[in-house]
RNA sequence: GUGGCCGUAGCUCAGUAGGUUAGAGCGCCAGGUUGUGGCCCUGGAGGUCGGGGGUUCAAUUCCCCUCGGUCACCCCA
């Protein structure tokens, strides 16, 4: 609109209170904050601990991580080089949890490690509703524990997470990619079914018979998708064990109480995922459905260069897609600033006064503020109200002469003097 | 990377079949209440009508370009 400098195309700033742009909403940082806390509040309950890992990652770990053909790398980093280091933005925290998880050497820790993490990652897609280029992820890395009940633990405090956002209209979806032999097996079969209907596909499809047949799966053309009832499923390929986890997570969630249902052809756009992979989506969120998305990725270390195979599963969720459904399903999207005491002051000496007892009072835990502009009693009450204060103290000359201030409780209206010699007692209950 | 739609006050939006001082609601500020918020009343500030070029006596309005936004495709959170 202006000349000025604007924030990047495909980010947003999060300012205090939340706001609207074009129907958008942008929910302020209280809202974001308030989300983190409830997040960490169930990672808690599950013992997943935080781990923070940099923004910045070698490019090359990406790229071998998420995978070479993938849209991600080809297509939607924001990379570039200094010197001869090549570097990324992270476009996902998966590979970047992996690689610390490797170079701290955390399966020396014993037991599982059960990480977490919060933070924003870059993709260079062109932006819509629901996706942004910086955008905010949290998501869970369940790392060395190869048994359904991890897949169950990864899904179950995912499912949690939402119920305690109040979140309710989603629909899990899972799905078992297998490992590497059942897969290939799989993809040559894929390709014997649609060799003779080459014609019939879209140009996409027809270059990813050659680059990714999986992901022919998950073409949202009509012709297409009808093609696929025919077509050979995954889990027919499955080796035994295979078949064996995939049943016992679908009997595991069935006893934990989370519905889901199955679906042959979910298949995710990452290539480290093997066996159990899932998505959360909600009604609600338009073209871009998906609040979070998983699997199973045991193959990852390796991939990235580490000697052993290290079984894992985890879970990416969108903060900017939780809010929209959140808001979706009614929920108030405005946290209310709200401060303690706010104190009137009217004159220099007042203004004194003010600030050395709100030095004491906010020393004591308090919150309290007060002008600083020397402002008319009325703009202070008013801004007192906005802030929604629970208590205004009033002092102006009259007051410092008599000794006594004006307490005020701003919900009733009611009113008392307190002299200045017992106001802090009257504070501190 | 491709395509559709849209740019008028801080926000949500009216408006002019091209015409002289561009409006409303909300928000903000002030007054009504010379020291009392939230409700009400009154007033005020705030716009190069996204930017540039063109047509015209005259453009916020019509045309072109450009920038920005938005939605969708691809794909993902």
């Amino acid at each position: 609109m202006s000349k000025g400098f604007r924030n990047i195309t495909g980010t947003f700033d999060i300012l205090p209170d939340s706001q609207t742009i074009d129907g958008t909403t942008i929910p302020g940082a209280r809202i974001w904050v308030d989300a983190e806390c409830r997040i960490r509040g169930v990672m808690a309950l599950y013992g997943f601990q935080e781990i923070r890992t940099p923004v910045l990652e070698p490019t090359e770990l990406i790229a071998r991580g998420v995978g070479q053909d993938t849209d991600i790398v080809s297509k939607e980093m924001f990379a570039f080089e200094r010197g001869d280091t090549r570097y990324v933005m992270r476009p996902e925290v998966t590979a970047p949890v992996m690689r610390s998880y490797l170079q701290h050497h955390l399966d020396q820790k014993g037991g599982v490690q059960k990480l977490f993490y919060i933070g924003p990652c870059f993709r260079a897609e062109r932006p819509q509703k629901g996706r942004y280029r910086q955008f905010h992820q949290f998501g869970v890395e369940l790392i060395g524990a190869e048994g359904a009940l991890a897949d169950v633990e990864a899904i179950s405090v995912m499912m949690d997470i939402y119920q305690k956002l109040g979140v309710h209209d989603t629909r899990l979806r899972i799905n078992s990619l297998g490992d590497e032999t059942c897969r290939s097996k799989y993809r040559k079969a894929l390709l014997e079914y649609f060799e003779p209907l080459r014609s019939e596909l879209s140009e996409t499809s027809r270059s990813r018979l050659k680059t990714n047949p999986l992901r022919i799966l998950d073409t949202k053309v009509e012709k297409e998708r009808a093609l696929l009832k025919n077509a050979p499923r995954l889990v027919d390929f499955l080796d035994s064990a295979g078949r064996a986890h995939f049943t016992l997570v679908k009997d595991m969630l069935g006893d934990v109480g989370i519905p889901f249902v199955e679906d042959p052809f979910l298949v995710r756009g990452l290539d480290y995922y093997s066996h159990t992979t899932f998505e959360l989506e909600s009604p609600v969120l338009g073209a871009q459905s998906a609040l979070a998305g998983g699997g199973r990725y045991d193959f990852l270390a390796k991939a990235i260069g580490h000697r052993h195979q290290v079984p894992a599963i985890g879970f990416a969720a969108g903060f900017e897609r939780l809010f929209q459904a959140m808001k979706a399903g009614g929920q108030n999207m405005d946290i209310p600033q709200h401060t303690q005491i706010y104190l009137v002051a009217l004159g220099d000496e007042a203004q004194r006064w003010a600030q050395t007892t709100a030095a004491r009072w906010r020393s004591a835990g308090h919150s309290v503020i007060y002008d600083l502009k020397g402002r008319s009693m009325k703009a202070q009450m008013r801004e007192a109200n906005r802030l929604n204060a629970g208590m205004v103290v009033i002092i102006g000359s009259d007051e410092l002469a008599s000794g006594s201030v004006v307490v005020r409780r701003m919900d009733s209206g009611e009113q008392q003097n307190v002299s200045l010699a017992s106001i802090d007692s009257l504070v501190a209950t």
